[in-house]
DNA sequence: GACTCGTGGTT
DNA sequence: TAACCAAGAGT
């Protein structure tokens, strides 16, 4: 048992949010929907649509058995809308090969769309109790603090870290899946990126980085992420024409939503190319363009 | 590994 | 105010 375990299960006793997808009566849909939706999306903007969704669609097979247009259009504006297409096609792949029951097995979750190493890890352990190293930015960022004594992780995962991790995770099973969300929650609320809690900390006192005086990062130059203007920032407004929308909507109204003609082809392209998108033939000589 | 993929709040 | 960042995944 490390010497941060129990300071932070009990922290986390206390201190952890009422969050929807976190309490018992909370299905392992609700929790896998959830991990979809934080993906890079603040818990205060998902919370809302999250609440919608389950309510429209509290099964993977009430969701699989609505069009794929359906999801991106209740997705709204959480962002990176090939979630919402992933979601439907993860709910499909549910129906088909698992019974309509969402998988506990971290193996075959990772096998649906949309399904990568840390949400499998997450619904796995969040949903059914598994005892998993769940390795997001926020545990990244505590044991980088705490145990390596430095600001922030690097950009990617590195073995060491997968191994520090690893030998951090109770072996008792449903220890271990409170450990996993208490961290995150730590990371969360407390030991956050841009202005850590010190002084609400619970293993403060022990802190590496603290100790060190609270050193600067000095890793590689981190990417900025510029958006005006950028291909992104363009499908985005094409999208949201379309998702605005009741019906098809004709290549003039795509046209005044973004003027630049090669950058707004090339964005359609794509949303086309990522299924987003459907072309409609009217017979007209204008195509129109719906959610799928 | 490096890049792409949305959106909006915070500083 | 421009920069930073928020429970990543796929190519």
């Amino acid at each position: 048992m490390s010497e941060l375990h129990a300071p932070v299960l009990g922290w986390y006793d206390e201190h952890a949010r009422d969050l929807p997808w976190r309490r018992t009566s909370a299905s392992a849909w609700s929790v896998m929907v959830s991990e979809f939706m934080l993906q890079q999306t603040p818990v205060n903007r998902v919370l809302p649509v999250h609440e919608a969704w389950l309510e429209r669609w509290p099964t993977p097979a009430a969701l699989a058995a609505d069009e794929p247009g359906e999801a991106v259009r209740a997705w709204g504006r959480l962002g990176y809308p090939r979630r919402a297409l992933r979601l439907h096609a993860a709910a499909s792949a549910i129906v088909a090969e698992h019974g309509g029951e969402v998988p506990a097995d971290k193996e075959a979750l990772l096998a649906l769309p949309g399904v990568g190493d840390y949400t499998a890890a997450a619904v796995a352990s969040f949903a059914f109790g598994r005892r998993h190293v769940v390795l997001d930015t926020n545990v990244r960022r505590v044991l980088a603090r705490t145990v390596t004594g430095v600001e922030l992780p690097g950009s990617s995962v590195t073995r060491a870290e997968r191994d520090l991790a690893t030998s951090l995770l109770p072996d008792d099973e449903a220890t271990a899946a409170t450990w996993a969300v208490a961290v995150m929650e730590l990371g969360a609320l407390v030991c956050t990126a841009t202005s850590p809690s010190c002084h609400r900390c619970p293993v403060a006192d022990r802190c590496a980085w603290r100790a060190a005086g609270h050193p600067a990062y000095d890793g590689p130059a981190r990417k900025v992420q510029t958006y005006a203007g950028t291909d992104r920032q363009c499908r985005g407004r094409l999208l949201g024409v379309v998702r605005d929308s009741e019906g098809a909507v004709p290549g003039t109204r795509l046209h005044a939503a973004w003027s630049e003609t090669a950058q707004r082809e090339r964005a359609l392209a794509s949303l086309l190319a990522d299924g987003l998108l459907v072309r409609v033939e009217t017979g007209e000589a204008e195509p129109r363009y719906a959610l799928p």
